[in-house]
DNA sequence: CAAAATACTCGTACACTGTACGATTGTCAA
DNA sequence: TTGACAATCGTACAGTGTACGAGTATTTTG
């Protein structure tokens, strides 16, 4: 007790002249958010001390070096993944489905995360992936089977998300829809590229990408489980 | 011809003191055999300049920026993917998985391209994309399902190649396997991760993922065939 | 309680990056 | 020959990651 009102007291002193408290989920928290909100290009040592009020050095303390920060960061919006409560026992696709739906909105809420993903080091991303290995084996996945569905998964995510955010300065928001895609269009003869110019006009027609994402979900869970018992 | 004794006089006085030639392909040549060599990282205006011998400035009479560069990197290494000869009319599948595989050997024979695929601009990167959609609408496909296999294919060889490169320095060569996959599995408790572990401990007993990809695609091909006629 | 050890912050400095600017040089048309 | 233009490239600047070590707070120890 001794020992701790010293430091309770300093605790409180923190409010007036702020001298020592960051924290490594404190940094996390802070670069992802910086991320999230000017792009992880602009994410620098210096920016982000700047935006927690203390020395870029000071970082180094709780960090290794920026790989490593990012490492972090990764492992943080990991956790935003959701594992839906087991709905039904003998249909072994519809919690994966959902699962891997909930991985492929996170990524699409931070926008640098696909390109990073695989840098990223800790639980909650090991988590992540032990739950689809597990939820292939106990679905009576042979080890082979589950293997090529773990990594099937896991790149549809990651691949589907990249390209998505590719594509959305093209034909995303319905305000651009007709600035950037008209120009791209414009580029293109539709002599040379045919097939191009129909496959971006299909697109700046307002299809819902979202779909093709489920499609392609449903095509591998599907031909995962007719190749289960086989 | 008045014109061009003066041109030829002026290239053969080059070979003594190098003052001019200076190409953009030359420029993107040496650049991509750069970042296959060094990894892209390494890859600054600088280092490429002394490679060419020539100031770091004089290449950005050739290319705006950095980021045009590497997009023109992307479109020279996209002519290494080779279209097959058509081989038979009526299976439009064996001439896709053929193209598909070799999009997925080029990407692996450069490792920095996945990354920065998206940042492609060029003719051959727009011929690879119309020829996949052309297959798949001269095969019957509609726009739309057309749509959907187009995004599956390549995100698949995008996405695929990104995990193996990701993957190649834990369980890559044989020699690295032990020292790298052993210290991961130290790290990793298998009472936590039990099925990670499992999963490690089969990559590391020599299965070839090249069959993993294989096996998504004709999982992508065979789900799209399925819904063709339907 | 004092002193020594430790934990943490952070100013300075260095090597390196992309690239804006403008001087210099080589090439060709009039 | 002259004037226009294309191309090279030295210098400079702002910004990066981070090594080093001095300073300060906190905790542990004698």
């Amino acid at each position: 007790m001794a020992a701790k009102s010293p430091t309770r007291a300093t605790k409180g002193s923190q409010s007036k002249k702020s001298k020592k408290k960051l924290t490594r989920e404190q940094i996390i928290r802070a670069a992802v958010k910086y991320a999230d909100a000017k792009g992880i290009d602009q994410l620098s040592m210096r920016q982000l001390a700047g935006e927690l009020n203390c020395g870029a050095m000071s970082l180094y303390h709780h960090v290794a070096d920026k790989d490593e920060l990012i490492g972090f960061m990764i492992d943080a919006i990991a956790l935003e993944i959701e594992l839906p409560t087991s709905s039904s026992e003998d249909d072994w696709s519809a919690d994966m489905r959902a699962y891997i739906i909930s991985a492929y909105k996170m990524m699409l809420n931070h926008r640098w995360a696909p390109k990073h993903w695989g840098q990223g080091i800790g639980p909650a991303k090991h988590n992540y992936h032990e739950n689809i290995l597990r939820m292939l084996r106990e679905a009576g996945f042979s080890e082979e089977l589950a293997c090529r569905g773990y990594h099937a998964l896991t790149m549809h995510v990651v691949g589907f998300s990249m390209q998505v955010l590719e594509l959305q300065p093209i034909i995303g928001s319905k305000q651009k829809m007709q600035s950037l895609g008209k120009q791209i269009l414009d580029e293109m003869s539709s002599d040379t590229y045919p097939y191009m110019v129909e496959h971006i006009k299909f697109h700046m027609s307002g299809k819902d990408q979202r779909n093709d994402f489920k499609y392609l979900l449903d095509l591998i869970l599907d031909g995962l489980d007719r190749d289960k018992d086989s």
